[in-house]
DNA sequence: TGAAGTTATGAATCGTAGTTCACTTCTTGG
DNA sequence: CCAAGAAGTGAACTACGATTCATAACTTCA
């Protein structure tokens, strides 16, 4: 045997794979899936369309690992927003609050996330994806059921609509481009409204 | 001039233009758009498939049009329920009743209005849908403000909060093929107190 | 009936990616 | 430096389904 993988050939493959990655993830941002062809994702990476070959078996993985990426970024997020310490009804506002501006920051990423069309493969990453979120609402509404401050309630449905209100009443402002500026309190009085967070449970 | 197109072969044109359509709702309802190729829909016409081609410009428009048939049948379903006369927190039980209960008796049909991924030309037929939904609910909301059943709130955002909260509770149980028993009253009652619905209001 | 014109057909064509692979370039250890 | 093997390359290959088009079958009406 004339040649074993050393650290340093290791560290540069893995610098690539993580190139490949990070290509695929800013043309998903700038252009959504559309943009994402192997062949684009190679030139953006600085490689040739066989090697993203040698990383990831098929454009499914790749994609579905993008998608897992990006949207752990997204969960991670409004997750560190949810936890925050406080009244429950303060963490509902900042769970809309993280969500929906992070989407208006990155409206193409946001919408790619939410509801553009895709591979099945992915979208099947989709459904996991809501999930993360739902089992975040679904803690925290939880919490304010057994603490009082919520009436009784099934907490995975109620977090299963409200992922699923913020998501459609924002899908139609980011397809248009601009946003209402009333759409994120408007949310945010929804969301307390539908919860049964009471008004002397704000601030 | 030795030919010009009679009553009887306009008739026949008609009735081929339908049955093209109607296969292809068939196959959408069945197994989605993957099984909506032109020539399995030409197959399950019983024509050729060039045949779709003198009906159809492109694919697209056949698609589209499928979709915003199939789609028009479901919005008038729920417009019918949402419009009888009664009190605001009943037509909004109506409302997802018959969303829900339509989607659970088709729900292959339901994903490929709601969710399914597919061309960026239907998913545009998509958000009219959607909106169409969302003008429904609206009336209603707005409705009920105005008779003071219900408190001030922007309707247009409230309206595309709920669908979006029906939507999404019930794309997981269709997608997974069961629904909990639970769903459709837990979403009742959601919607009420989203929308501010006393309890006095129901019954 | 037959000429003119229309409609139906489905095999062949086309376009578009994803995927492969023969070849080149590089790395390793003796 | 060199043989063994690994990684990188990108042009060629493929699969797939939409679309076309030369041809056949059919309709009309003088």
């Amino acid at each position: 045997m004339a040649y074993r993988r050393t650290a340093a050939v290791q560290a540069r493959l893995d610098a690539a794979r993580g190139a490949i990655l990070r290509a695929a993830i800013g043309l998903l941002t700038e252009h959504g899936y559309a943009g994402c062809s192997v062949a684009a994702v190679a030139g953006r990476a600085g490689v040739a369309t066989g090697t993203v070959y040698r990383h990831f078996p098929t454009k499914a993985h790749l994609v579905t690992e993008v998608f897992r990426e990006a949207a752990g970024r997204e969960v991670a997020a409004v997750g560190a927003a949810i936890r925050q310490p406080g009244p429950v009804a303060g963490r509902i506002t900042a769970l809309i609050e993280t969500f929906a501006g992070r989407a208006f920051k990155s409206p193409r990423l946001a919408y790619a996330l939410l509801a553009e069309p895709v591979d099945p493969a992915v979208d099947a990453e989709r459904l996991v994806f809501r999930r993360a979120y739902r089992d975040l609402v679904a803690a925290t509404v939880a919490d304010g059921v057994a603490t009082g401050v919520l009436p009784p309630q099934n907490p995975d449905i109620t977090a299963a609509a409200l992922v699923g209100a913020i998501a459609e009443a924002l899908v139609g402002p980011l397809a248009a481009g601009a946003a209402e500026v009333d759409t994120i309190p408007s949310l945010i009085t929804f969301a307390h409204r539908a919860t049964g967070a009471t008004r002397a449970t704000h601030a």
